[in-house]
DNA sequence: GGGCCGAAGAAAACCGGTTTCCTCCCGTCA
DNA sequence: TGACGGGAGGAAACCGGTTTTCTTCGGCCC
């Protein structure tokens, strides 16, 4: 051997492919192939183990430019979110994260713009060639990424908000979940049961209004307490608001967003009324902060993790050629209990039959 | 010319440098170099013209991949934010974004397991060449990175918690932000002030509480009201609780962040006093959940979108060669007033004392 | 009219992988 | 003994850019 002209970090102190090869006295073609298992190569067990030992002595990493460039995948997908403020996706991130991980895949968040930057923003992770997949949380109908001709040439999904027809929608059961609140609060001996929507136009709104509507039917019950206001502490405010304008008002309130729920605690009280010995509260979405709101909030918890790792799932499956699919989280809600609700008319210790009042 | 075999979508539909050279009759070293405002390239200015209109018209733009793996860079920087489920990051990362964008930049969130897992997923992004430099959001000291020597390759700056030492620090001016806070309770009379403070080994936590000490010794207050609590709705329950066990219990109360803003809340009134009356409460951190608190929380806000964008700059300018420094950003904390302070003593109703059961 | 110069662009090497197609060698079988 | 076959790995093209070096051409000067 004449000289060893190939110190370890030749340049710019990237272990390379080609420095695991020359190690192992093989060249770069087996290294590569061995490290990403193609099963049509043929190696002695033995070359196949030091291969591996060596890359992960000298800590190597393919560049994921070269990678994706080489015409392979760039192993990784981006999760577009509307809002990185609201606490709901953190989990949805995390169960995604760790099912895009187990494949070797990297998420890449990136806050959706929903506006006419979202152009530009899609160009900069798709068509930059940074990912191969793309998870949408929360499009809504308008969202001027849908009526692009671009998005169909990337495998991608809908999360947590459908795209109806769409085929590509991982959703949990929302009617399910309004079904579990309303059974809970009739479990309590409610029956004037009000719900603060959110924008017709929103697919998950609607679905959890249609679950609503038909559990309240299914138990005999009214449903013409529904008002609609934004997916916002304002919006749930004003919707809250107006349904105990109404005559006689709701015993019990179900909210559609955790952020609705807190302006609706908010404006019961500004009318003079106690929660939950006046009116109690259940709200869809259970985050931490459920627990330090005056009073603790009861809760309708979804299985947030489970649908990000779904997303990831449906993702890869699409990469890996299979065509597109809706997919149904098979977990069930839950109702997490708190103090915002009680049984009606109930005194905090008493047994209260609930039942028939 | 003769035929045409170069459809514009010749593979995979993407548009590449050699089209939109092909379409201008020139070769891709010049589109590369127009478009990249080469200054030592000499073209007419028609053809630069040229060369920018085809390239818009066919939507060009380039392979990150292709580009980071010829020695450019990625053109992408990561953020590192420890919970995405905390929003205060929300506003950073927004200001990160924007200014990020105006300088042709991508910026990638990743959740910073800051566990064993952190060298991982480093090694995702820095080692794979996904980006080219670093936003690190709240390094706590036993962060596994800071140790590594690794992350000294690659340039980085720390966002919103300070390494101290590490001459990377973008900060804000958290001293003045609880002397505001301080010097806005003892303006509405209270004297017994308490502090809410975080992990001692926290830089801003004890950012913040040193700056407490120093404005209430400046005022010739007493500074032994002071309890340590985790950066949680419980740590912030436990050390208000804590506080007013204190004898004489005091007036006003300062948390060092929303989260345990909403902890003292619930645990002051869980000891039978009432908020303005009985004590007012002030929180670091202005986020839109404050307002609706109950009552609504008087805050401190922080100039974070300047942050973040302090903090882009700040890399992009070690990427261009410059050696890292501190900086501090000139924005001054400004307080929000809303519900929970009120005029020790003060009486929209009643004058009220149940400060000895 | 030849030489020189600068403007304008062409050519080619290279980045670090992936992948297809070869080659070489050895054992086996006819 | 020679052809064959398969195991084990080598060689090279290619991905889409960037960057350095080279060429060509026209005009100007002497």
């Amino acid at each position: 051997m004449g000289g060893r002209p190939d110190a370890p970090g030749a340049r710019g102190d990237r272990v390379r492919l080609i420095d695991v090869a020359r190690r192992c006295g093989v060249t770069k073609s087996v290294v590569s192939r061995v490290l990403n298992d193609d099963p049509t190569l043929n190696v002695r067990p033995e070359t196949r183990r030091r291969i591996r030992a060596v890359a992960l002595e000298l800590g190597y990493r393919a560049h994921a430019g070269a990678r994706a460039l080489a015409g392979a995948k760039a192993r990784a997908l981006a999760l577009l979110i509307p809002d990185v403020g609201n606490p709901v996706y953190s989990r949805i991130i995390r169960g995604a994260y760790r099912r895009a991980r187990q494949h070797g895949y990297v998420v890449l968040l990136a806050e959706d713009p929903a506006d006419d930057e979202a152009d530009e923003s899609f160009a900069d992770l798709v068509e930059a060639g940074r990912v191969d997949g793309l998870l949408i949380a929360s499009a809504h109908p308008a969202h001027p990424l849908l009526s692009s001709p671009r998005l169909a040439r990337i495998p991608h999904v809908f999360v947590n908000r459908e795209v109806p027809g769409s085929g590509r929608n991982i959703g949990m059961d929302l009617p399910a979940a309004s079904a579990a609140a309303v059974r809970h609060l009739h479990g309590l001996g409610h029956r004037r049961i009000g719900l603060v929507s959110g924008p017709g136009e929103l697919q998950p709104a609607a679905a959890r209004e249609r679950g609503f509507v038909a559990e309240m039917v299914d138990l005999g019950l009214g449903t013409d307490r529904i008002v609609r206001g934004a997916f916002s502490e304002e919006g749930g405010a004003a919707a809250a608001a107006q349904l105990l304008r109404a005559d006689p008002p709701p015993t019990a309130v179900y909210c559609s967003t955790l952020g609705q729920a807190v302006g609706a605690l908010h404006a019961i009280r500004a009318g003079g009324l106690r929660i939950p010995e006046d009116v109690s509260v259940v709200s869809y979405d259970d985050l931490p902060l459920a627990d330090y709101l005056e009073p603790p909030l009861t809760t309708v918890a979804m299985p947030l993790l489970e649908l990000g790792a779904a997303a990831v799932d449906a993702v890869l499956a699409q990469l890996a050629g299979a065509p597109p699919a809706d997919v149904a989280i098979p977990v069930p809600p839950a109702i997490v209990e708190r103090g915002s609700t009680r049984v009606l008319g109930g005194l905090p210790t008493t047994k209260a039959r609930p039942r028939r009042p």
